[in-house]
DNA sequence: CTGTATCCGCGTGGATACTG
DNA sequence: CAGTATCCACGCGGATACAG
């Protein structure tokens, strides 16, 4: 199958040496997302892995009702939250982080542990780039 | 690792608790982009922390000339990547990771594993959501 | 309270052509 | 080789209105 794609002893294509790189790359877009971060981080420290609809759209400052709705549809399918509703008046709705979501709890907050500790040195790298090239 | 929790009992914008909520999550979206991960693993592991032009491209399929060269700029511009000019002909340039870039590293490493190993169960999760809506 | 539906402006990014 | 410059199609996502 892949015989002759050697350059200079090592495969060019390793970082996506998958069977299926199209769909690593589009998880990845995927859960690489800003509401999806917020959203799986809210929704695992609100209270314990379970808020309702309105508690996550207090956590996470002007995120729009609707990319709150289609960013959780979207967990939903691709089975990282499970979604309960309560038949009652009004109605209540639960989501839940399911085992595969909890498992994405880490990488979110390493990337965003990151991101929270070193903004501020990103934000004076363009500062300087930017007076150097003015 | 529970680093957001230095509020009080329960915040309910816990996740935003920083200094610049809005710089925190411009620069999560940043750092979330597909091709800014994908460049980062390339860079670290082609050679080590270093690569040109041409390798990068070549390590990562499909991407555009123009975003590979947009991509780098930004990691410039954000401190992640230093670019060095050798004046020859045909020109050559080589992109290595900062120490800052280096740090960015294992974050990137932790989700990209999340993604190449469950990708599966996110894909049957999504037929078996399909198949159940129709 | 928890959505769904529609409109639509705007940024993202591919394609293409050209340059030092 | 390593870009830069344009054009422009497309989808993201905000705003708004409405419903169960």
């Amino acid at each position: 199958m892949k015989s002759a794609n050697k350059t200079q002893g090592l495969d060019p294509a390793y970082v996506c040496g998958h069977k299926d790189p199209l769909a690593v790359r589009e998880l990845l877009t995927k859960v690489g997302d800003k509401w999806t971060i917020f959203l799986i981080l809210a929704l695992a420290k609100i209270h314990g892995n379970r808020a309702r609809f309105s508690e996550l759209e207090k956590s996470i400052p002007h995120i729009s009702q609707r990319m709150l709705t289609v960013t959780l549809r979207n967990l939903e399918r691709d089975g990282l939250v499970i979604r309960e509703l309560f038949p009652e008046v009004p109605p209540r709705v639960e989501y839940e982080l399911t085992d595969l979501g909890k498992s994405l709890l880490r990488p979110m907050e390493v990337l965003f542990d990151w991101v929270s500790g070193n903004w501020e040195a990103v934000r004076r790298s363009q500062s300087a780039f930017d007076t150097k090239k003015s």
